[in-house]
RNA sequence: GCCCGUGUGGCGGAAUCGGUAGACGCAGCGGAUUCAAAAUCCGCCGCCGCAAGGCUUGCCGGUUCGAGUCCGGCCACGGGUACCA
């Protein structure tokens, strides 16, 4: 009788006796596999399972084919959710977070999951987050941290800062105030520094998805592009050019405004004296600071009446727009509607002139209507009167000759530039890590002395009031000054929580180290071998892990190698789940968890009152939708291995996962079968068996290659078939005996537990977990004869098994000769006879 | 808006290099076992068609002896968009 819950605690002793997942530093390989660590949110969800349930293959796997493994387990416990908790419910975030550790830590640990648990830190302990400060006072030591100004989301209501995602539809979460865009003095790492290094770095990174490294080099963004002035017709407010950068100096000629950004100085200036323009100027900064907001907002404009001279004569008019940003470039853009989309709704709206500069190849009337004419810089176009003087030529080629012909003028000069902003790190929150820096009045701004870190957060503090709980502390700000001694304040910002998660991997090699890291320790186990998470984070998350590698190393944290921690990165897909809801009186939805609600032959029902219950297409888990699924009733149900098995099962890793009930309930079936099988078994005397030796070479050789791949439902799919041949084979018991217990070992990545109760019924020595890898004898893999497929004109019309190595011409003879294939050849004789050896043959007739 | 993905039976999905579309699983159907049921075991199972055969990988077009796979255009959905993590 297969009864998880009582052997898998047994053999989750036996693994922690033998101290099998402790990593240590040894004679053997090191194989360093990390999953992004979760954020303490309350519970864990069946995604977690999946992502931890990969990376425990990946151990456990690496562990048998003889390497010294480190897989540790952390929390990313800072954040917003723990003081909306606070805020929501009186409590203190410290408490709910570490109570949310503990419940998540004993929902982990029944999983089995091969974790080196000594290892394991919460971002909040002060001892991790005093390290970040010392690495902080390092970085700032060595020229990667700065200070200016930042444009945030500022509730006028609350008088408080609020995250994009606390702003919906322009609006204040809490107060419904209308948000505006305000300026801050923030810290910031200068991660552009670093733009050109990190973009071609990505070069290196061969086992990364290629979709991944496109976003990051798409966001990195290097452009080389013209930085001009337009001098304007009339100085005014010191002011005597423009400034403006464009990467398509090619359309120069269809120039018809120029546009600054409300916060440009010159926009600024003008509106001191222009009631009309401030009051324009303070609209346009209603609106929350995301590139989405931004880009999708309503394209407004306000005339200046000032013009400045073009460099290809004539004026054009200046004019203050919303959609231009202070943030990039010079703040201002000239505008050419012919051939941006942008400038031509712009253009309408307000009457500016369109001036196409090219039109397509040879083509006699062409006019701009409402769509701009944008082709790829590939494209050959004819242009007119282009002022470098290209005729005929691709945009490439016209911006080129563009920048060649404005620097020999002296018009301009090419630049190079990117999109990557610096890293705003400053948060006014105070559920972070402190920014370990006071200031002081005589002094200014003056890094804590490291002997007095950790800088710790207050604990008496309260959530009652919108703001920063730091800022109103009655003493917490009061400090000596490191420098002077006289008095002085703390800063009150605490860190963006990525800064946390940008380096813990590193503090994984020792997480109790006094330094930020023990070098022998990261020089040993760094880099990870292999990093999983969700495709999420593609950018924000691995640009600034990579950002800080290398200033960690720079600070003497890490070693040169370490400067791209992540040596192969995986993208694991969600758990996704139908989403099932009724009506209110009202009719309001009203949701219903999966396990209150059963499938009856006319549709689904609440199990409560029979009320016919709509079905919604699978979608991420959300508690609102309540589409989420607890993995601690499924471990009670059906076990860790039948949780772990199913998560993997169905869908590539990369894809999402649909969780379904029977899906699960057919994995325990599955499992309990094998079990059945193994007990069967028990006392024969190990014999031999061909054909099941065969089956069972073929099943390791295409297990060891899904499990290698990250092809763990191909895997999985094997395993399947594997245990129906040994099923249905006549072979001696000792036989199948024998090829069950590889089958445990097989299985051992996906479902440990179960694999330790086959092995020890099938007579293996010590613990499955500590056995090494079984290998597929070569002789056995290989065929002596192969099936072809025979297509005519395409299509599959027979079959025909040949030896392996049977010549061409005769391969073609027969296919010919084949039944089917004259039927289709009706008579006639074929043209053509395509034979690709090993794989098909193709008659063309 | 912009960047990056994804789209295959009733359902989840397979097809590692351009070479038999639908592995494996779910659901369904038929059978064995059983007094009966559960459990278990065996078999069938893309669509249309009595059959021969035809059709089929989101839609439209292209390259090729051959396209789920490559190219162009569209549609839908998902991720990111710098203060959610």
């Amino acid at each position: 009788m297969y009864d998880p819950s009582a052997i898998e605690a047994k053999w989750q002793a036996a693994w922690d006796e033998a101290g099998l997942f402790r990593a240590r530093r040894d004679e053997r390989p090191k194989y360093y596999v990390l999953e992004m660590f979760p954020y303490p949110s309350g519970r864990i969800h069946i995604g977690h399972v999946r992502n931890y349930a990969m990376g425990d293959v990946i151990a456990r796997y690496k562990r048998a084919t003889g390497h010294s493994v480190l897989h540790p387990m952390g929390f990313d416990a800072f954040g917003m959710p723990a003081e909306n908790a606070a805020m929501a419910s009186g409590g203190h975030p410290k408490e709910w977070t570490y109570a949310n550790i503990d419940t998540m830590v004993a929902q982990m640990k029944p999983l089995g999951f091969s974790i080196d648990w000594d290892r394991m830190f919460a971002t909040c302990d002060p001892e991790y987050y005093g390290q970040q400060q010392a690495l902080f006072l390092d970085m700032l030591e060595a020229g990667f941290v700065d200070r200016k100004k930042a444009t945030v989301n500022w509730d006028p209501v609350d008088m408080t800062v609020l995250a994009n995602e606390q702003v919906i539809d322009g609006r204040g979460w809490r107060s419904g105030a209308e948000v505006e865009r305000r300026e801050l003095t923030q810290w910031f790492f200068k991660i552009s520094d670093m733009a050109e290094e990190l973009l071609e770095a990505l070069d290196g990174l061969d086992d990364w998805p290629s979709k991944v490294k496109t976003m990051q080099s798409n966001w990195i963004g290097k452009s080389r592009g013209l930085r001009m002035g337009w001098t304007l017709t009339e100085p005014t407010h010191g002011h005597e050019a423009i400034e403006v950068y464009t990467t398509r100096p090619d359309t120069l000629r269809g120039a018809s405004f120029i546009a600054i950004a409300p916060e440009h100085p010159l926009a600024k200036a003008l509106a001191e004296e222009n009631a009309d323009l401030a009051a324009f100027a303070g609209n346009v900064r209603k609106g929350g600071t995301t590139e989405e907001a931004l880009e999708t907002a309503p394209k407004m404009g306000f005339d200046t009446g000032r013009t400045v001279e073009s460099p290809l004569g004539g004026t054009l008019p200046v004019w203050v727009a919303n959609f231009v940003l202070m943030d990039y470039g010079t703040g201002a853009v000239f505008g050419c509607p012919a051939h941006d989309q942008r400038d031509l709704d712009f253009a309408r709206k307000y009457d500016l002139p369109v001036i196409p500069t090219f039109k397509p190849e040879a083509m006699e009337d062409f006019a701009i209507g409402n769509e701009a004419y944008v082709p790829p810089k590939t494209e050959t176009v004819d242009w007119i009167d282009q002022p470098a003087g290209i005729e005929r030529g691709t945009g490439q080629q016209a911006i080129d000759a563009t920048i060649e012909w404005a620097e020999a003028q002296g018009i301009g000069k090419g630049e190079t530039r990117f999109r990557l902003r610096d890293w705003g790190l400053s948060r006014q929150r105070y559920w972070g890590c402190p920014i370990p820096v006071l200031h002081c009045e005589a002094c200014g701004i003056v890094p804590e002395a490291k002997e007095n870190l950790p800088v710790t957060l207050p604990d008496d503090v309260s959530f009652d009031v919108p703001g920063n709980p730091l800022d109103r502390h009655p003493t917490w700000r009061r400090a000596a000054c490191p420098r002077c001694g006289g008095e002085a304040l703390r800063e009150t910002d605490t860190m963006d929580t990525f800064v946390d998660s940008s380096w813990y991997f590193a503090r994984f090699t020792a997480p109790r180290a006094a330094t930020p890291t023990d070098r022998a320790e990261a020089d040993y186990w760094m880099n990870v071998d292999q990093y999983i998470g969700g495709i999420e984070h593609a950018i924000l998350h691995l640009l600034y892990s990579r950002f800080f590698a290398r200033a960690m190393h720079a600070t003497g944290h890490l070693s040169e190698k370490a400067k791209e921690p992540f040596d192969a990165l995986f993208t694991q897909g969600m758990v996704t789940h139908e989403i099932y809801l009724t009506r209110d009186e009202a009719g309001r939805p009203v949701y219903h968890l999966p396990e209150d609600v059963v499938a009856k032959p006319d549709g689904m029902r609440a199990l409560k009152d029979g009320t016919e219950v709509e079905v919604f297409p699978s979608a991420k888990m959300s508690k609102s939708k309540k589409n989420v699924v607890d993995p601690a009733g499924i471990v009670a149900r059906f076990g860790a291995d039948a949780a772990r098995w199913f998560v993997l099962s169905d869908s590539p890793p990369e894809r999402d996962v649909e969780w379904t009930a029977a899906g699960v309930e057919a994995t325990a079936r599955h499992l309990a079968r094998v079990h059945r099988m193994a007990e069967e078994v028990v006392g024969a005397e190990d014999a031999r068996d061909a054909a099941l030796e065969r089956e069972v070479a073929r099943a390791v050789d295409e297990v060891t290659k899904g499990v290698d791949s990250f092809g763990f439902n191909a895997a999985i799919a094997k395993l399947y078939a594997l245990a129906a041949t040994i099923q249905k084979s006549k072979a001696a018991p000792g036989a199948r005996r024998v090829a069950l217990r590889t089958m445990a070992q097989l299985m051992a990545p996906f479902t440990p537990h179960l694999a330790e109760e086959v092995w020890q019924a099938t007579g293996g020595t010590g613990l499955c977990a500590a056995a090494p890898w079984p290998v597929a004898d070569a002789a056995l893999l290989v065929s002596d004869t192969v099936t072809l497929p025979i297509q005519v004109n395409g299509k599959r019309r027979s079959e025909i098994t040949v030896a392996k190595d049977m010549p061409k011409e005769e391969v073609e003879a027969e296919a010919l000769a084949d039944p089917a294939v004259v039927r289709a050849l009706d008579g006639g004789a074929p043209r053509k006879v395509i034979v690709v050896p090993g794989r098909i043959v193709n008659v063309v007739a």
